[in-house]
DNA sequence: ATCCCGAGGG
DNA sequence: CCCTCTGGAT
């Protein structure tokens, strides 16, 4: 995609959505970073419904830890991998008392470090709750950035490095939340919604043949 | 490359 | 039934 079709195309998403934000609910830090655990290969829906009721009790690492792995098990259940997250939550509140009082910490390095957090959910909850302008990769900004040509890339990796030379600082603390959106509720995997798609004349996808329309 | 793994949509 | 969902660890 061209660098004026680039500037454009946030412009559309930033006017249809000013303040963009994500849709997992959480109070504070610690909750955010435990739902990003949560969501993966998980939908932001499945997740809240579990966290809703988790989260007014737990709120701490501390009052996780008193949960227990069996209580948390029990309170994920109906999310994807839940028995690997319920572990890695418990293991992640320990450390973060461990290593950081109780905190979450607010660089990269210290959040790879803890279970369950890899690049993609350190750069959530930096972009979040520390305003880090990083673009986190996942599989709606992976779809997004290589449908419509924005940064095409084989790896979540080289989409990561290609956004990261494309995306003009202006832009850039919002993407990930713009291209997530747009991903989840029009350039959907299964079946885009082209119609009513307001970058569609800017689209790779759009204009030579392709999974648009299928014709 | 493979495993983990439930809910929702089509 | 099959595919997808804010992936990470081995």
């Amino acid at each position: 995609m061209r660098k004026a079709d680039i500037v454009t195309f946030f412009e559309r998403l930033r006017a249809q959505r000013p303040d963009p934000r994500g849709e997992l609910e959480h109070e504070n830090p610690y909750q955010l970073l435990v739902a990003v655990v949560l969501s993966a290969q998980a939908t932001d829906a499945g997740v809240n419904k579990a966290t809703r009721p988790l989260f007014a009790r737990v709120k701490t690492p501390e009052q996780m830890l008193a949960l227990g792995l069996e209580g948390v098990t029990e309170a994920i259940k109906t999310i994807g991998l839940f028995r690997n997250k319920a572990k890695n939550v418990i293991e992640l509140s320990r450390l973060l008392i461990e290593r950081h009082g109780g905190a979450v910490p607010g660089d990269r390095e210290a959040l790879e470090a803890l279970p369950g957090v890899g690049r993609k959910t350190a750069n959530v909850v930096l972009n979040i709750a520390f305003g880090v302008p990083t673009i986190a990769v996942d599989t709606h900004v992976f779809r997004v950035s290589n449908r419509t040509g924005l940064a095409p890339g084989k790896t979540v990796e080289a989409v990561e490095a290609r956004l990261e030379k494309v995306v003009p600082a202006a832009f850039r603390l919002h993407a990930h939340h713009w291209l997530i959106l747009h991903g989840r509720y029009v350039c959907k995997a299964r079946k885009p919604d082209c119609p009513s798609c307001i970058v569609a004349d800017l689209c790779g996808s759009t204009e030579k043949t392709g999974e648009k329309t299928g014709a």
